[in-house]
DNA sequence: CGTCACTTTGAATAAAATCAAGAGTCGTGG
DNA sequence: CCACGACTCTTGATTTTATTCAAAGTGACG
């Protein structure tokens, strides 16, 4: 349970550049957004940050790492709904709903920005920043359809190929990419709970990514070393994701 | 294609009893609803009611019948994302995002209403209107992350029996079930690619299902023998449907 | 009464899970 | 600096689950 208080400078923060994708934004918008990054705090992984039962409420912001929601079954299993990647923003204003359905926890060291509901309220009055919060949201919606036709109707290869070029497109958008590379700080545990399968089988797959010339993997970092066959063979089609970038740098 | 006028008494409207599932309408939120259930259509099973790339506007509402969200792979392959079942709105005002990234399709012959983008606004000035729709598109997203959870970490068999659960909740929901049965139009392959499965398989789990006394089905009427040892096997949790009623009739 | 779509069944195959053990990695504390 | 312990990753052998391929059987409907 380390919490570090939020110091340093806020490195251009991701989320204002995530949202900046979706449309310009005025200097109040980028202030106000600024202000939430400020007050950051790291959180080690593996914990929670909202549970399964609690009442939602504020907003809850990834600067730095990789968080998850998931579930949990009473067998133990755990089935990952999506990622929240460094821009990413869980809005928990769930008006009418009042009962997490999920758990929000981090799968790595992260950096996290809790936004009281007050806060909260306050960013949605900038007009800018309400149809970036809402266009991001629809986009997570849209990922968890797609999420549900890799699990449902592609192959453990394919599912894998399919997560990989999703976060270059995801992590491109915010700057943390490096060509075809980027920081993958989860196990492979995390991958199998993701798409459905077994560490085990997570491995071998990954090791066939690999014979196959189409990713390499070097400590944490993934480095996709050929996209556009790799989005061949995932059928990888990055639309839902909203973004005007070409999919291969 | 046959395309009937939508005569006859709307018949207390399944659209308008679902929203009062959620809370208390006025008179007129009940006359601005009865008037769009007034304009249905009958729809053939197999008929795309807007497709994947197609620019959303407007809702569309379902009244009888099943339809679903679906994509396709190449290859042919189809994964159904989300049952429309009568009282089903699908709100197409995506604002922010100007492309369907899915199909929206009968399953079997529907009554449907299509709402125009104007009427669609109408609705959404009317307060308590405004507030069902956002819980139900709310209930909508957290049914496809439980989707998700039942295709990633669920048996065949616990697969079926959790849909046959969930159906049995939204049926009762609109009045659209008889004690533990309901009628469930679609064919065992439409149940294959809800489920991730082959309908071979799918067929083999019903019988698995039948064989333990849980289920029986004749014709297109779906019983559940005996729900609450259903759920226990498919670990069915309701909460994520807000429903207030208990589970087993 | 024939057709077409759907369901059911069997046999062979393929994909993925399970079980188990060993090797690598990393942070911690002596 | 090294050794320890806790994860994580890797690999092999085996079993289970699901797909594929093929062929009947059934049923609704014009």
């Amino acid at each position: 349970m380390k919490v570090l208080a939020g110091g340093g400078a806020a490195v251009s923060g991701p989320v204002l550049r995530k949202l900046q994708g979706f449309g310009r934004l005025e200097e109040a918008d980028t202030a106000a957004l600024a202000l939430v990054e400020a007050g950051t705090r790291l959180v080690p992984a593996g914990t929670d940050l909202i549970r399964e039962g609690d009442r939602p409420e504020g907003m809850i912001a990834v600067t730095e790492g990789f968080a998850c929601r998931y579930k949990l079954r009473e067998n133990g299993a755990r089935q990952i709904m999506a990622y929240l990647v460094p821009g990413d923003v869980c809005d928990l204003d769930n008006g009418a709903l009042n009962r997490m359905d999920h758990t929000v926890g981090t799968l790595s060291t992260c950096r996290v920005a809790r936004i009281m509901p007050e806060t909260a309220r306050e960013l949605r009055q900038h007009p800018a920043l309400a149809r970036g919060l809402r266009k991001a949201a629809l986009i997570d919606e849209a990922t968890l359809r797609e999420w549900l036709m890799n699990i449902g109707r592609r192959s453990a290869v394919e599912r894998l190929a399919h997560l990989f070029c999703e976060l270059l497109v995801r992590l491109r958008a915010v700057g943390l990419t490096s060509g075809n590379s980027y920081e993958l700080p989860i196990t492979q545990l995390d991958l199998a709970d993701t798409t459905g399968m077994t560490s085990v089988h997570v491995n071998r797959s990954l090791g066939e990514l690999k014979r196959e010339g189409l990713i390499e993997r070097k400590s944490k970092r993934l480095t996709l070393c050929d996209p556009a066959r790799l989005a061949e063979v995932a059928e990888f089609r990055p639309d839902y994701l909203h973004r005007e970038e070409p999919f291969s740098a």
